[in-house]
RNA sequence: GUGCCUAUAGCACAGUGGUUAGUGCACCGGGUUGUGGUCCCGGCUACGAGAGUUCAAUUCUCUCUAGGCACC
């Protein structure tokens, strides 16, 4: 299911066949949280090129629910998306949501954000929820330390984390497949922190129990962005090559590059979406052909606050390099005003901008692989 | 014309005879990393004018000006 098709130092250019569909790697996954991107219709979201999107066990799990998606027929009908998706497990929304949980060795339990009832989430219910949905990729529970967090409560996570993710494999395996694909695959999470000593435990547990992928997770979530360049590339040097490795959540775009250099093949964040929601779009500094990403560069865009009063009688587009339908039909002055009495097409053309934006960056470091 | 009431930031309002006059919205700037669509952190801008009482007045008194209400 994951072919590498080559290799330039570190970074790789790798391809995903997934049961719906083919994912050319590196990738980035536009955030479906409840099986949506926010503003977006399925369709628009293939328009500007997405491949693969993200969506959230933990979301969905509180509505429509576990027996409503099957009724439901699985996301992908739900949405009418026909390309793959992976969903989160929800591990990371119990460290990021909820102040009211309690985690045990069985699994989590904690009140819904919604209407206050209890649930009870566990590896198993987890597996049964994605497979519901009808995941392409599934990934494991796990449990998420803070990152300001003792050594003590990194390594508690990480043994947690590779516990939980024996229990998902053998769900994972055992539960008859409720949906479509009989191929979903399984991926596990890498924890940690920033000690090398655990990230080097949990790679090699995990991958003594075998899945399809592998993903770096608890980084961006309050370390030091040296630290965590570190102990990604520590995690990227002992992960097997021949399985697609996805760092979760990140990041900036510089970041991405960064971490592409070190061989990560899969990327998923909300930076795209949340800050087009509130104004900040990214531009290009110069013509994206004409990057030399090998260099790591950090200064190849800009961020623009459109909301800003130099907006106000700017005609320009939001970015002259860009190919998307916001820059070729709007001004900055139209979205600031947009913007500025609250209209929610303002949220749609920046968020349809910054994914464009994202989507575009990725396609360039595939092209510098593929020449 | 007469009487009463009001006058504090761009707007709506608090408040005080004594150091740096608050709040909300608006505006300006920054933030956002396995989603917060309504979020977070900063910043700017004010006691209508004049006189009096007082050690000290945005606060008390008077006059003026402006606005509101009532009556002719």
């Amino acid at each position: 299911m994951f072919e590498l098709l080559s290799t330039n130092g570190k970074s790789r250019r790798g391809r995903l066949t997934l049961p719906h569909g083919i994912v050319e790697t590196p990738c980035f996954m536009p955030i479906a949280t409840k099986g949506a991107v926010k503003t977006l219709s399925s369709e628009d979201v293939e328009a500007l090129g997405a491949s693969i999107v993200l969506s959230n066990t933990y979301h969905l799990l509180l509505r429509p629910g576990l027996e409503g998606i099957e009724k439901l027929g699985g996301l992908h009908h739900l949405m009418g998306w026909k390309k793959p998706i992976l969903t989160d497990s929800g591990g990371y929304q119990v460290f990021s949501l909820s102040k009211m949980n309690k985690t045990t060795e069985d699994g989590v339990t904690f009140q819904s954000h919604i209407d206050g009832k209890r649930i009870h989430l566990t590896p198993e219910l987890s597996m049964q929820m994605q497979k519901a949905i009808g995941s392409d990729i599934v990934m494991q529970f796990d449990d998420v330390a803070a990152g300001d967090s003792t050594r003590e409560r990194y390594e508690q996570a990480m043994e947690l984390s590779l516990r939980w993710a024996r229990r998902c494999k053998e769900e994972f395996s055992k539960t008859p497949r409720l949906n479509h694909s009989t191929t979903q695959s399984l991926f596990a999470i890498v924890q940690g922190g920033t000690h090398e000593d655990l990230r080097q435990k949990s790679v090699e547990g995990l991958v003594e129990i075998g899945f399809d992928g592998y993903a770096i997770g608890g980084l961006s979530v309050g370390e030091k962005r040296e630290d965590a360049y570190r102990v990604a590339e520590f995690i990227c040097d002992r992960m097997p090559a021949d399985k697609p490795r996805y760092f979760m959540g990140g990041g900036m775009p510089e970041e991405i590059v960064h971490y592409v250099s070190l061989g990560v093949d899969m990327f998923d964040c909300v930076i795209p979406t949340r800050n087009a929601r509130h104004g900040t779009l990214f531009t290009w500094a110069q013509d994206p052909s004409t990057i030399d990403f090998s260099k790591r560069p950090t200064d190849f865009y800009k961020k623009l606050n459109v909301t800003g009063e130099a907006s106000t009688f700017d005609e320009s587009p939001v970015d002259a390099w860009c190919d998307c339908s916001t820059c070729k039909t709007v001004s900055r002055a139209y979205l600031r005003h947009l913007f500025s009495v609250g209209e929610m097409l303002a949220m749609r053309l920046a968020t349809i901008h910054n994914l464009r934006f994202y989507l575009r960056l990725m396609e360039e470091l595939r092209k510098k692989k593929d020449a």
